[in-house]
DNA sequence: GTGAAAGCGCTAACAC
DNA sequence: GTGTTAGCGCTTTCAC
């Protein structure tokens, strides 16, 4: 330790290495990143000791301030806590450490992006990937700043990159199973809101493939509860449902207001499958757990979040929704 | 757009601004910074006119690389997909936003964590919270860089720093309700285990409380399931606890177990609480929504988060566990 | 109150 | 196959 401790002391630099393998510090470079020039085995051999001996590790506010772009990638979500964004930072941040990057979070509602996607963009992050929806300012500093700005969970015309799974065909999957295999006449849809402010807005493709399932059937559409998305909005649900008697089964959009559906039936007295019928969207690995276990639209989070992380590095993606599957258990009524 | 598009384009830079401003780039720094000097308010508008005209945002790798230390504050958990670590990663983000740092999420095991610590130190993070046990590699290499390392919710003697939230009070309170409340003699732990390839290894403390009301009560403290943490875990700790009829409730150390645990019991046909009565630790918010809503014991998540940024930046925080509360709901026996 | 200038550690031409 | 070197954008000491 015979620099002073004035400022947090760093390890080993390049030259040090440089200097101990007996080399110049540009090898170290081609040994480190492997390329972009030859150098001959023993060479790397004594570098590579070097390395091990010193405790080398590059520093990478270096290599990301010459390289402009560094191996951050910025996950914009609107709450970890929420099952299916945990499921999905999970799946993010295992995609990215399998291309060596890492992993910002970020929590963040739409309305607030700007700040954050500033910050983002200040650490020259290699991409943001947002399951929030962002307001136009935000995308504009994406843009300005060259970052690419990959949409996750849900696409709008306007986005130049974005993935999402069906959402359309998995839901209307889950309302004819219900209908078809179950006999279900009367299905209400248990939805979340992401507009308020304007009832009018862009229909989530769940809602047109709950729609379209019942209307082929030729059933009705009347039953649409509109809470949060969360459990404590399920809940609520289940509050509204008690008032419709006729209604024998629910397609809910969300696995966690299934969650909560669930516990306020129950505490309602009415049971699953028998009285009402339940069948979701998510495929969360909470909905295994509930009583019964739920039935619900599997997302493969993994594959989106592989090819969100590719595409921020330069693959173009799948420009289709990415397939979605009916994982049946006992809350429509079909037998354990 | 002047420049060649060779390299991603960059945006402005602090010099494009002192152009702009017509000052130096001194002076930037101390309007962007708010110091080390004082800069004279007709030329500090000045600047922050440039820097909004030109939509300059200070790069942080440079910052890094002089200062020598990073806004990034590094989190490790094993598994953000489990309620409680992605409750802790909300609590997290949250506090390291609220002081400007950025949080870069990492999942890891023990056994696993070097490579991590290093590519964290790699970007001079400001500090690691870990909730993850660190081999010991792992925290020599933090040393060397002079990382700060927090560790949360576990704490071993060799620990630098650690913070943790009181097990034992918090375990030992929950089994003192089911015996002195409810008045159950037999009581049984459903725990999962660190080191599986260490039974003997040091017993956690929510073991502990349980062993210790258990015995000031008389009470027998032989039913103890060790399965995974997990939902999973819990569901298979059902399976062995319907060979002991004799055992009326069950302190569970984690929610996710207790939820698997109540999905198990619910298949098995036994009534919660008529049949078997059960208490967990954690407090997350999806014991609310269990069938019927768990009686578990709340961590202070929120203050823990803000405690560990606060001491990765350089305030020593609290040596004391963190008091626990106990909140009662249905699964313990308690009326609604 | 402001400016000039010396690096922070690294990459990648470009020479040899 | 290896060495030299010019910055990347910023902070801060030191002059003025």
């Amino acid at each position: 330790m015979s620099s002073s401790d004035a400022r947090p002391s760093r390890g080993a630099t390049r030259d040090d290495v440089a200097r101990l393998a007996g080399v110049s510090s540009a090898v170290v470079s081609y040994v480190v990143n492997d390329g972009p020039r030859r150098v001959a085995d023993a060479t790397r051999a004594r570098v590579l000791d070097a390395i091990e001996k010193l405790g080398y590790r590059p520093n990478a506010a270096a290599r990301t301030l010459i390289t402009g772009r560094s191996d951050l990638l910025g996950l914009i979500v609107p709450d970890v806590r929420n099952p299916y964004f945990a499921a999905l930072a999970q799946a993010m941040e295992i995609a990215a450490r399998a291309r060596s990057m890492n992993l910002v979070l970020a929590q963040g509602v739409t309305g607030n992006l700007e700040a954050l996607v500033e910050t983002l963009t200040g650490h020259l992050v290699a991409g943001i990937v947002t399951a929030t929806i962002p307001e136009p300012e935000a995308v504009a500093v994406t843009l300005r700043h060259h970052v690419p700005l990959v949409r996750m969970s849900l696409a709008v015309p306007t986005d130049r990159t974005a993935l999402w799974p069906d959402y359309y065909g998995g839901a209307r999957a889950a309302v004819q199973h219900l209908v078809e295999v179950h006999g279900h006449r009367s299905v209400a849809l248990v939805i979340g809101s992401d507009h308020p402010e304007r009832p009018d807005g862009p229909m989530d493709d769940r809602e047109r493939g709950w729609r379209d399932a019942l209307e082929n059937a030729g059933l009705s559409t009347e039953h649409v509860i509109r809470v949060h998305w969360s459990a404590a909005g399920g809940r609520e649900a289940a509050a509204a449902l008690a008032e419709h008697p006729e209604v024998t089964a629910v397609f809910v959009a969300a696995d966690q207001q299934a969650i909560g559906l669930i516990a306020g039936l129950h505490q309602a007295g009415r049971a699953i499958p028998g009285d009402i019928a339940v069948a979701s969207f998510d495929g969360s690995p909470e909905a295994e757990f509930t009583v019964p276990p739920l039935t619900t639209v599997r997302i493969p989070l993994e594959e989106l979040a592989a090819d969100a992380v590719a595409e921020v590095l330069g693959t173009p993606a799948n420009a289709q929704p990415y397939p979605t599957s009916l994982v049946v258990r006992e809350s429509c009524g079909c037998s354990a």
